[in-house]
DNA sequence: GCAATTGCATGATTT
DNA sequence: AAAATCATGCAATTG
């Protein structure tokens, strides 16, 4: 019974919140030397953001759809000489949101953070794709880098999306160690392929390092007053947690494109959503309130579960927003982790 | 009645 | 080969 009424959070009475955190994770297929990706697939729609990033931009279709290149090494390791300062940029020749977060942060007043989007939904995006690697909970920071919002959208928004909590993530450990300390990754990441545990968790770091690529995700700086929770505490935890290794992976998915279609839902696997998620024991949804770590928000997703044959469909609903705020694409990846820490997230009411 | 959402069923894959 | 899971389309609802 905890989770009963569908109402998102509107609604009267308090509708089953569990809290935790959400990660977008931009596929990092390209392999590092990957300049000019083409958008094969015709994936990305030509985004001007290159405003202000002179570095990579080419990291642009950082998310192929394509695993094919799984084999592509990781940028660290990648011997290619790598331009960027600090290996990141290597990294970042895959993910480019997550430079432009640092690029954002710096550009804006860390402390005006505003962000306009809608209502709900953010994902972090985050490296860490296999749940495997880290059993419960995240050692150390690693880096991770976040892609926000690739750039895909279309439509998008005027607003070059103003600074995520980008430094919040930042950590000081972290700090130093970037592509250099990552471990091998090797394959593409694969939902799916869990098998190699070459992936690491990646925290993000210094602005300095990130790039500024950012999405096109339209932020624009309005009130934040719009979100629901905002603000620097929300960075703050995040950081914290990712600091202090209190959150683990509890699920991830690659998304189809099904999951990144209209619709706005995403289905969950099935394991890990019975796993971790909390318990569906109604057809009622569940309003899961995931904190964004790179964004100052929470956002809020309708949890629920279609019969299918004798089992089950886990979907997460009421996406939209988010997969729209972040560009994410077919290929890309979403993690959900949850705060081991008791009393912060994880929590149900 | 049309559009948007939600629920379900089926086929394709994977285990 | 069988069973389970997932992706996707379409029907059913709802606004």
């Amino acid at each position: 019974m905890g989770q009963m009424d569908g109402g998102d959070g509107g609604g009267g009475g308090h509708p089953y919140h569990y809290q935790a955190l959400l990660a977008a994770v931009h596929q990092q297929t390209v392999p590092f030397p990957n300049p000019f990706p083409a958008p094969s697939s015709g994936a990305e729609p030509p985004h001007p953001h290159n405003h202000n990033h002179n570095h990579n931009h080419n990291i642009h279709n950082s998310h192929n759809h394509n695993h094919n290149h799984n084999a592509a090494p990781h940028p660290c390791h990648t011997p290619t000489p790598t331009p960027t300062p600090r290996g990141f940029a290597d990294w970042s020749a895959s993910t480019s949101a997550f430079t432009s977060l640092a690029a954002h942060s710096s550009t804006a007043p860390s402390n005006a953070v505003h962000y306009s989007f809608s209502p709900c939904y953010a994902f972090w995006t985050h490296y860490m794709l296999n749940k495997n690697a880290y059993p419960t909970s995240f050692p150390a920071p690693h880096d991770d880098h976040l892609r926000l919002a690739n750039n895909n959208h279309p439509t998008d928004a005027p607003g070059p999306a103003s600074s995520y909590g980008v430094e919040s993530f930042t950590s000081p450990s972290m700090a130093p160690n970037i592509c250099t300390h990552m471990p091998p990754i090797e394959g593409p990441i694969s939902a799916k392929e869990d098998k190699k545990p070459e992936i690491l968790p990646r925290v993000v770091k210094s602005s300095d390092e990130l790039e500024t690529r950012n999405s096109n995700v339209e932020f624009h700086s309005e009130t934040v007053g719009t979100l629901p929770e905002s603000k620097q505490g929300h960075d703050s935890r995040a950081t914290k947690l990712l600091n202090s290794g209190e959150y683990q992976v509890i699920l991830r998915k690659e998304l189809t494109k099904s999951d990144v279609g209209n619709v706005g839902r995403i289905v969950l696997p099935k394991k890990d959503a019975e796993a971790s998620l909390p318990p569906l024991l109604q057809r009622d949804p569940l309003i899961l309130h995931m904190d964004d770590m790179v964004l100052p928000v929470t956002w809020k997703f309708k949890y629920r579960y279609w019969p299918n044959n004798k089992s089950r469909m886990y979907i997460l609903d009421s996406a939209g927003e988010f997969l729209k705020t972040h560009g994410l694409q077919a290929g890309d990846v979403i993690i959900i982790y949850k705060n081991l820490a008791p009393g912060k997230f994880n929590q149900l009411y």
